[in-house]
DNA sequence: TAGCACATGTAACTCGTTACATGATTTG
DNA sequence: CAAATCATGTAACGAGTTACATGTGCTA
């Protein structure tokens, strides 16, 4: 009955607007795409789920391609089930990450090249780092009074970014630290 | 060929000693489970791929029950493996949060329910921290001198456990943020 | 005119979880 | 003596990825 977790995903973005499923999966890469993630393949068939269970509704309009195009919106059953799943403690998942394990056996690895890795890492956290400080600059800009409203969908993405930027800062901090003790 | 991820968290795992299927479910509880999981019945079937590819070797040794109980090894071949796996940037793996994705959805939360979650959540992290600064002593106290080889096992332990102990203060002092904007 | 963005769907496969199944030894 | 721990495996299912499939409109 309840949706799955890419459901809420899907609901999530709904709730702020209407799209069709073709947005959804463009959105599901950025901004929601920094914590979750679907393909195409998937998106649809979870709309039509939603759909059967009354959790959106859906408008024809005309489109290119052999298929009619849909845009899709959330009902008031969607918006209830999606508040109750948001006010509920998250099931705590399993940690899995790769470059973790790696590192887990990085003692095998001849410590100039392991050096390396780690410098790309740092590379990398530094580069997403910029990015989520460019839209930390766009959001002040467009949103200054609402980031600080709980009730609006602005302070949960701003939220969001802000935990993106703690994690960046984080990660580069200790790649610097790890790559330091590799010299 | 080559294995799965899976695959070369047991791979890292006997690298550093051998085990039976059982030891290394449980290992991958703790220590790995911080940022790999598995379950036993998918561990039993990856060990008879990695034994049957000639990365690990077993020794049957009699214990309780109607099976055999095998104690794995790894072999010179799964230890070139892992180290060539180990010293390969990783790839990019779609971060899945489920927690992220209700904070996404927070603003239909009436507020002050919301902050008990964050607060629920800020203390599992500081829990988490404890545990962490506690394994660093004794982490400290066992291997003083290995810790800054990079060559040793320990020093890669280590390394993970300083990650760790970033993470946690990270999502920590985020979530007092949080916590604070809901106030 | 070739490629890309728009737009939607299905099929085959892999990875991981939960449940099923068996049976000895130790501890309360 | 009941429950937990040791110890190993299989089966059914769900979630997610990659590949297959179709067709339009715009741009370099």
């Amino acid at each position: 009955m309840a949706a799955s977790t890419l459901g809420f995903a899907l609901l999530g973005l709904l709730a702020r607007q209407p799209r069709t499923g073709y947005e959804l999966s463009q959105a599901l890469r950025r901004p929601i795409g920094y914590f979750w993630t679907a393909s195409h393949s998937q998106v649809y068939p979870e709309l039509a789920r939603l759909d059967a269970a009354g959790y959106i509704s859906h408008t024809v309009i005309d489109g290119p391609g052999p298929r009619d195009t849909k845009r899709y919106a959330i009902t008031a059953a969607g918006r209830r089930v999606l508040a109750d799943w948001a006010g509920t403690p998250a099931t705590p998942a399993p940690d899995r990450d790769e470059f973790l394990l790696k590192v887990y056996s990085l003692w095998l690895v001849e410590p100039a090249r392991a050096r390396t890795l780690i410098v790309e890492r740092l590379a990398r956290h530094e580069a997403q780092l910029t990015h989520y400080e460019q839209l930390e600059r766009d959001m002040r800009g467009e949103h200054g009074a609402s980031l600080s409203d709980p009730t609006t969908p602005q302070f949960s993405s701003y939220a969001t970014l802000r935990r993106g930027l703690s994690f960046e800062r984080h990660a580069r901090d200790w790649c610097a630290w790890l790559a330091d003790e590799l010299r």
